[in-house]
Parts: structure tokens; C-alpha cells; sequence
RNA sequence: GGCCCCAUCGUCUAGUCGGUCUAGGACGUAGCCCUCUCAAGGCUAAAACACGGGUUCGAGUCCCGUUGGGGCUACCA
């Protein structure tokens, strides 16, 4: 059998971490199988479905790069053929009409005994003659289809939560198409699934009280039901559910806070799945590679932003220069960073103040904003460098100095940097880590930097002599 | 409330058919090393089997209960 899955969301807000996990895993399953991802919108409640929802799911899924093979498929475009379903049920006796509104249902739910959640659909419609059903209808009363629910009880076995059982008593006749004519999501994911014959439905554990109801659909029309394995949720930090309310849950919020892709899913897949070894660093291929439905871990999770952003750096720090660039150029574009020039001649300076530098970001954002420090013209300084290492009077003269001796270098780099500092150093009597440190300040206008001999060559001779001679100024107006 | 599900460090988790598990790894936290700052990196530390009963020679691992958490309970998906 070869493996057909569905990523099925519903357009009512963005795509949150807890459906792009679900998008991952169904495409891990696809992949691993060599079978067929199939992405189907599920918008079959038309009032609370945007077009701007859908577009949102569709840029976060592809940011992911988790390709489909077949759609999107818009539940709403297939709205004949989910009410051929409801008809053929009705034929058989499966499912019937139901005049009641919701309006007296709402009410019959508040006169009845107990809690208004505790009550059940009394099947008032179920008894309804056929003469009775004709005039209603003639009289143009809109009717609500309802499932039969049989006597007895429904269970499955679950790929990773294992044997599941409901009796039927707790089921009530459930609607399958609405008043209006729409089906509801019931009707449409069982139809659906059937219709692209899809093999297993990995979704959230949320419907897992909902799937002995399709169960029931799928044993009235007389069809095997496909594999089903539910994936625990994402909790927020307070162990409730993942909500706007937990700050960004949105997948697109993450790209734009300077989350690499490949952090994301590596992270989301780690999150309520192992492959029981200590594996942590798991790029596209040996996830798909070591992919399993039983790896899956039956609690819900909380989302952690901290091992998120773990992971994020280990990517940042680990791609190629080359890669990277091209990654963070959206990012700088953002920030108003972003020189012509490094599309040009200063593309390997650029990859290399950005290999320099990066050890210290987590984000593309901060990593983006940061390359000014080294290819502006201006240094802004923050007041507690100046505080921390521009505190000594001296510097005022030892700074120009060090600027005249690096300018008189004849090369200038690394190691004649070094030397020419340290040799100074030597010949004022003071520690080079005083130099050093009143040098970053006044190269980079910050307290914290990479090596200072790096800097100065990324920074090239005449910028380093150059912001040394400007800090003389600083120096003795502080 | 009813029904369903879950339960190992603060967080994500490993934990082969129950037998050195004195419970392993990672994030975070603390300390040390490196060092020109801060990171990165390396090393070390603190940190968990929710509780109570069983079953068993032996239980984190099996069973029951309690507690806690989550989900569902719509003419939402």
C-alpha cells in the first residue's frame, strides 16, 4: 500500500508551531515512504475562513520547505461531492433530516437537566414521518443532516497513542450538513481522505475524541478507514495550549525574527519525537532518514524559545560563509544595512565579517544588523563601553599614537597589528590588554567584539587609523 | 460535570522481553578552562522517575487508585 498523507489545515488564523510540526511530520511520513503529501485547505466553514489565512499557510509551509505533491485542494471547491456523501447516507438510513434550528436547540439545551454541555440531541427528527418530512420541506423549512449513531461502541488503534475505545452512548447524532447546505468538517474530511484515498491522517491529538465519530462514517459507507496517528500538542510556557496569547506562535513571526528554516523544523521535529538516540543536530535528510511514526512521544510538549534559539545559532554558526550571505541578505535589506556592493567586489569581505562575527548571534536580525558596525562609515558608540574601557586619561594620547603606528605599517595585517600594538604597549609600560580593549571601543563603538587584531583587518588600515584618531575626541570631552 | 488521553531533571527527552538506572543526553542555570572584551568551544556541577497501593526474588519499566495536566463534549475545524 503506498503511503498517501494529507496536511489538512483550516484558514481561520496563522500557522502556528503546533500545525507546522504536524506539516512536518505528515511530510517526514510522505518522504520517508517515497509516498505522496497531499495539501488540502480545510475551509469548509465559509465565516470563518480568509483568503489571507490561506496565502499565510501556504508561505509558511513552503518557508519550511516542505514541498506537497498534490494540491492545495480547497475542502470548499469539493462541496457536490461531500453532499453526495450526505445523500447516499441519507439513502441508507444513516443519517436523517433534522428541522430543528439551532436557535430551539439552544434552548431545549438550556431547559434540560444538568449543565447545557451535558446535553444530547434528543432526536426529536429521527421519528419523524415521511409525510411529515415532505410537508416541512415543502413548507421550505431549511433541514440539518444528521448522523445516526449507532448503538454499540467504536474503537481504533492508534499509530502512537495505541488502542482507543468510546462507546457509542457518549456519541450524540452529529450534524454532517448544515442548515445552509455546507457540510461541516465531519462530513468533508472523511469524504475527502476516502476520495484521495489517503492511507494514514497524522493530525493533532485534539481530534482524537472526534475519530470514533469518523469511524462511524467510514463504517456506514461500508469503507476501511486509514491509519490513524494523532500527535500530542504544543503547550504554551503556563502548560495551556499554544495560543497568540503565548507571544509569537506564528511560524512566519519566527521567519521574521530572524529564524533560520532549517533551525525550525530541526527543532520542531525534536519536539514530542526521537529517535531514542542523542542525536540533537538533524539536517532535512537524516530526519527524514531516521523518521518514525513510533518515535512519537504520546504527552504534549512545551514550547521552549530558548532551545529554538540554541538551535538557530548552531545553523548560523555553522553554514557556510557563502550560505550565509545569501541567507542574511534579506535581513540586512530589512535593517537598512544592505550595501550594492556586496552583491559585488565586497561579496567575500562581507562573508567574512560575517563568519567573523557571527559567534555571538542567534538570529539572523542581530547578525544582520551588526555588519554595520564594520561596513558604515559611523561608529555609535554605547555609553557603558566608553564607561567600561575609555576610562583612563592616558588613552587620549596612547590611542593616536597606536593610530600613527598602524598607519606607518607596511602590511597590515594580523599579525602586524599585533605586533605593532603590543610592541607600544611595551614601550609605554602598559598592559596591551589596554590597548586592546580601549581599541574595541573605539573600532567598534562596543564593549564586545571578536579578536581586535581581526577587526582591524576587516575594518581595513584606513578605517582602523581613521576611528582611532576620531576617538582622541571622545577621550577628552569624557 | 461526563467521556477520552497523558504523567522521568525548570524545559525537550533516552530508558531494549521488568534485573548496576548509584536514571543517560540536550536547552537553560552555576562554576572552571581558554582569553584582549563578549560570545563560541571544552570541562564540571546542581537538577527528575507525581503520590499511594499492588504483582514480582526484583518496577522508572506491569496492574489499580489518587492527584495533576491536556483534549473533546457546536449547524468550529
Amino acid at each position: 500500500m503506498s503511503v498517501r498523507v494529507r496536511f489538512a489545515p483550516s484558514p481561520t488564523g496563522h500557522l502556528h508551531v503546533g500545525g507546522a510540526r504536524t506539516a512536518l511530520f505528515n511530510w517526514l511520513l510522505a518522504r520517508k515512504a517515497g509516498g505522496t503529501l497531499i495539501l488540502r485547505i480545510e475551509d469548509t466553514d465559509r465565516e470563518r475562513s480568509a483568503d489571507a489565512m490561506t496565502r499565510d499557510i501556504i508561505e509558511a509551509v513552503e518557508w519550511m520547505g516542505l514541498d506537497w505533491n498534490e494540491g492545495p485542494i480547497r475542502q470548499s471547491e469539493r462541496l457536490d461531492r461531500h453532499r453526495a456523501v450526505a445523500d447516499a447516507l441519507l439513502e441508507s438510513r444513516h443519517a436523517y433530516r433534522c428541522f430543528c434550528s439551532p436557535e430551539e436547540l439552544a434552548q431545549r439545551r438550556r431547559a434540560g437537566s444538568g449543565t447545557p454541555d451535558e446535553w444530547k440531541y434528543d432526536r426529536r427528527c429521527l421519528s419523524l414521518s415521511e409525510d411529515a418530512i415532505a410537508a416541512r420541506t415543502a413548507a421550505g423549512r431549511p433541514a440539518a443532516v444528521r448522523f445516526h449513531v449507532p448503538e454499540g461502541s467504536v474503537g481504533f488503534t492508534d499509530a502512537v497513542f495505541g488502542p482507543i475505545r468510546k462507546s457509542g452512548e457518549e456519541l450524540e447524532d452529529f450534524v454532517l450538513v448544515r442548515s445552509t447546505g455546507q457540510p461541516t468538517y465531519l462530513l468533508s474530511v472523511v469524504a475527502d481522505d476516502l476520495d484521495m484515498a489517503v492511507s494514514h491522517v497524522v493530525r493533532g491529538a485534539d481530534h482524537i475524541a472526534n475519530t470514533p465519530k469518523q469511524l462511524l462514517l467510514y463504517r456506514a459507507l461500508g469503507r476501511t478507514p486509514p491509519v490513524f496517528a494523532h500527535v500530542p500538542l504544543i503547550l504554551g510556557s503556563d502548560r495551556t495550549r499554544l495560543s497568540k496569547r503565548h507571544g509569537a506562535a506564528a511560524v512566519l513571526a519566527y521567519r521574521d525574527a530572524g529564524i533560520l528554516p532549517e533551525a525550525l523544523v530541526n527543532f520542531l521535529a525534536l519536539l514530542g519525537w526521537s529517535d531514542g538516540t542523542d542525536r540533537e543536530i538533524f539536517d532535512r535528510a537524516s530526519l527524514v532518514d531516521a523518521f518514525s511514526l513510533d518515535g512519537i512521544s504520546r504527552s504534549n510538549a512545551v514550547f521552549d524559545a530558548d532551545k529554538l534559539s540554541w538551535f538557530n545559532g548552531r545553523y548560523i554558526h555553522s553554514l557556510p560563509p557563502a550560505d550565509l550571505a545569501v541567507r542574511v541578505a534579506p535581513a540586512m535589506k530589512s535593517a537598512g544595512v544592505w550595501e550594492d556592493r556586496f552583491e559585488g567586489p565586497d561579496r567575500d569581505w562581507l562573508e567574512q565579517v560575517l563568519a567573523l562575527i557571527r559567534p555571538r548571534f542567534r538570529s539572523l536580525d542581530a547578525l544582520a544588523a551588526e555588519v554595520e558596525t564594520y561596513a558604515g562609515e559611523r561608529v555609535e558608540y554605547e555609553p557603558a563601553a566608553i564607561e567600561k574601557f575609555f576610562n583612563d586619561p592616558r588613552l587620549a594620547d596612547y590611542l593616536p599614537a597606536l593610530a600613527e603606528r598602524l598607519n606607518d605599517l607596511e602590511r597590515f595585517d594580523l599579525e602586524s597589528t599585533e605586533s605593532a600594538l603590543r610592541t607600544l604597549a611595551g614601550e609605554l609600560g602598559v598592559r596591551a590588554g589596554l590597548l586592546i580593549n580601549a581599541s574595541r571601543v573605539a573600532l567598534t563603538g562596543q564593549s564586545v567584539a571578536p579578536g581586535i587584531f581581526d577587526v582591524m583587518v576587516m575594518l581595513g588600515r584606513a578605517k582602523t587609523v581613521g576611528r582611532l584618531r576620531v576617538s582622541k575626541v571622545l577621550l577628552s570631552s569624557s
